[in-house]
DNA sequence: AAGTGGTCTAGACCACTTG
DNA sequence: AAGTGGTCTAGACCACTTG
């Protein structure tokens, strides 16, 4: 197993960061020195601190130099995924209800998000079901989505319970970002009794804000969808695993 | 502004995968096309590739070539910070209390976690506050955590009013990853009290497992802690913003 | 055997920051 | 003015996958 060389300089400068001789803020080797140093080009020392960079380890400043990164604080990523998804991955049955399925006057806060003013936008309202083994099926999610009408002309001619909103708008306009919102609510009591569950539980809450990866252009809006996600508390939990730094 | 010579490169690739004549699956040009093609040497063509690769838009196999990604689910992710950071990024102040710093025989779940079995392990349990700028102090975070032993045998020593849990062990065992779950649960009477919140109100729960960048060797286990984290429901939410794809 | 990506060279010019 | 990173060239050899 050789090591590539600009893997050995990255290694190289690794260690000394670990080690505490290369200090957060402090200055790296510049990659014409790491270049002579290591007697490799300068592209291939240029590659050991990109990775750094990357990786979060560094930071690079043209015309100044590349910097040892402040340590983070436990900054840590929590990976989100579709509800079909998540229960088709733990082995279980995913279907759903459409509740409603209309144009609506959509409340503040969604109109806002949307920039849509105080036109009416579609609006889907589905609950998710899972089938576990033991043939048990119960609502894991409520899904109230408001749509930026000039994205999705054809949302409300769509049947949901073939295919889910979240995998229509992919097709029609492919995501690039969302924002995400998670809380712990007490659930009104028509949340409660469409999730099927006992209020006075709480519920986990995701209010999701979807923008397309198509640059926003002759007044078409990049924010496709404002969707809120209602969860059991005692039957949902979001969990994730990822690297730190960056 | 003077695009440079691979992004001209990678934007005409974009185009054509979002233009649907390169789908999912698909081949890319090879390098050594696009370089003729364009008219640039090869490590110009390659960054281009490259950096579809870092975005999650292609995906290359050594010897077989680049092939344009499977389009993802809604996968999102979500940033998690250090509620210290958090509070301060807020522009509030952040301040934290000790309420216990022992040795104790572990809840199961966090021996399982930290790979102890019976061993008695650190143990600390902290409330975070925060202070807005009308002065009110109000609690925001309940921390409750299980050290690994062989990581950490000054943990019991330190004065975690001055530097929180999670700087003191970013120091001693450079983080590198963590597993987080979220839920949104009830909390018992004493979590209720100590973050003066209505009890019936919903607290969100953050459960998380955090390793160390240093490879386990000599018995050194890997898991540096096990921490749960209680929130007030009304009071604090978690937010993120980030990119789709990978 | 031919094509592909993975690494690498030994330069070059440029934009930018710093003393 | 000197040093730094940002981009780029025109090659090379290698490891790997495919027909």
């Amino acid at each position: 197993m050789k090591m590539a060389r600009y893997e050995a300089i990255k290694s190289a400068l690794v260690k000394q960061i670990q080690a505490g001789k290369l200090a957060p803020g402090d200055q790296l080797p510049s990659e014409h020195w790491l270049a002579d140093h290591y007697r490799v080009s300068r592209m291939t020392a240029r590659r050991a601190v990109t990775e750094l960079v990357q990786e979060g380890l560094a930071v690079r400043q043209q015309g100044a130099g590349a910097f040892v990164a402040s340590q983070r604080a436990t900054g840590s990523l929590l990976h989100i995924q579709a509800i079909d998804q998540e229960i088709v991955d733990r082995g279980h049955q995913h279907s759903c209800r459409v509740l409603e399925l209309c144009k609506v006057r959509p409340p503040v806060r969604a109109a806002k998000a949307l920039g849509v003013g105080s036109r009416q936008v579609a609006f889907s309202k589905l609950v998710h079901s899972e089938r576990t083994s033991d043939g048990i099926v119960r609502p894991i999610q409520l899904e109230c989505r408001y749509i930026h009408p000039a994205w999705v002309p054809d949302y409300l001619r769509q049947d949901f319970e073939k295919m889910t909103p979240s995998q229509y708008l992919m097709q029609v306009a492919p995501l690039a970002e969302a924002d995400h919102v998670v809380e712990a609510i007490l659930p009104d009591e028509e949340t409660a009794a469409l999730l099927d569950m006992n209020p006075g539980l709480p519920c986990l809450k995701l209010t999701r804000t979807t923008y397309s990866r198509f640059l926003s252009a002759g007044g078409k809006a990049n924010v496709v969808a404002y969707t809120e996600l209602f969860h059991p508390g005692d039957r949902y939990q979001l969990g994730g695993h990822l690297t730190t730094g960056n």
